[in-house]
DNA sequence: AGACCCCTGGAC
DNA sequence: GTCCAGGGGTCT
């Protein structure tokens, strides 16, 4: 599932190949996922020239030569990716973007959740879920992190999860960051001593830097901008690993419902204090 | 805080 | 055939 680490690693993978192109004619298959009125959607992306890539949360933006932005968000299985024009790139495309070197950009999604929107760069502010998201998990001091966490009386991982207290973790990350800070699930947040506040901030930005560097995780249908899988599943402690020992102490991994989400956490490593 | 919804396909 | 995966929206 594209968290921040699957996102990054997209925007990065797009950067090269899309920078400096211009979207000469689309084609919006089905017509679903896209925010706007499509034909709006449609004149207003022919000719435009795409200047750079970035992420925010889990959002993934292009950055257009008239001050306008085009956002994708991928939910759970959705994919963007690169092939020659005209090529057969698969089922459930939803987007094609023909560029003016005989490449498109594909937006492909399985369970068609993920969805993509225009908007003009002060208009942004107006999406009431990008305006109310959290600060970016490494623009976080562990300073901000400890006193964010005063008066909420919430689980830690709800709040983890929580976008709008920080951008860009999901499922995967806060599973893999509770355990690195050996922190339970289901503590209150406002409760979490100083000390552990301090490790699972050190946590979230390690296992993210960590993730990225590995190109994300590819449980099933994450790939790079490239069609790479990644390899932190590979360096997954708890995540997907109920029931199989604990990497640290070999007690079993459990598996508990947290802010309905299935939780992996290791009982002995993550002791609910 | 929890339930349901969106959706598809893999596991059983 | 049933269950499950889960990000975000919405409603209770």
């Amino acid at each position: 599932m594209p968290e921040l680490p699957e996102v990054e690693t997209i925007a990065r993978g797009l950067r090269p190949v899309l920078v400096g192109r211009t979207i000469i004619s689309m084609s919006i298959p089905g017509g679903h996922l896209i925010r706007q009125n499509q034909k709006l959607f449609q004149s207003k992306l022919i000719g435009r020239r795409i200047l750079d890539t970035h992420r925010r949360g889990k959002i993934l933006f292009l950055e257009l030569d008239d001050d306008t932005l085009l956002a994708f968000h991928l939910r759970m299985t959705g994919r963007l990716g690169m092939a020659p024009t005209g090529r057969t790139v698969g089922k459930h495309v939803h987007l094609l973007l023909d560029l003016d070197n005989d490449t498109t950009l594909f937006f492909q999604d399985q369970r068609k959740f993920g969805t993509c929107g225009y908007y003009k760069a002060e208009e942004l502010k107006a999406w009431p879920f990008y305006a109310s998201l959290g600060p970016e998990p490494f623009a976080l001091s562990a300073r901000d992190f400890a006193s964010m966490l005063k008066g909420r009386k919430g689980r830690i991982k709800a709040l983890l999860l929580d976008q709008r207290f920080v951008a860009g973790i999901g499922n995967i990350y806060a599973d893999e960051s509770l355990f690195r800070a050996r922190v339970h699930p289901a503590t209150p947040a406002n409760v979490l001593s100083p000390n552990k506040a301090r490790r699972l901030h050190t946590a979230i930005q390690a296992v993210l830097h960590e993730a990225i560097a590995a190109g994300g995780s590819s449980i099933r249908d994450y790939r790079t901008a490239s069609g790479l899988v990644g390899s932190f599943q590979n360096a997954f402690h708890v995540y997907g690993r109920g029931s199989q020992p604990c990497t640290r102490c070999g007690s079993l991994i459990q598996t508990a419902k947290v802010a309905g989400r299935t939780s992996s956490f290791c009982p002995r490593c993550q002791p609910l204090s």
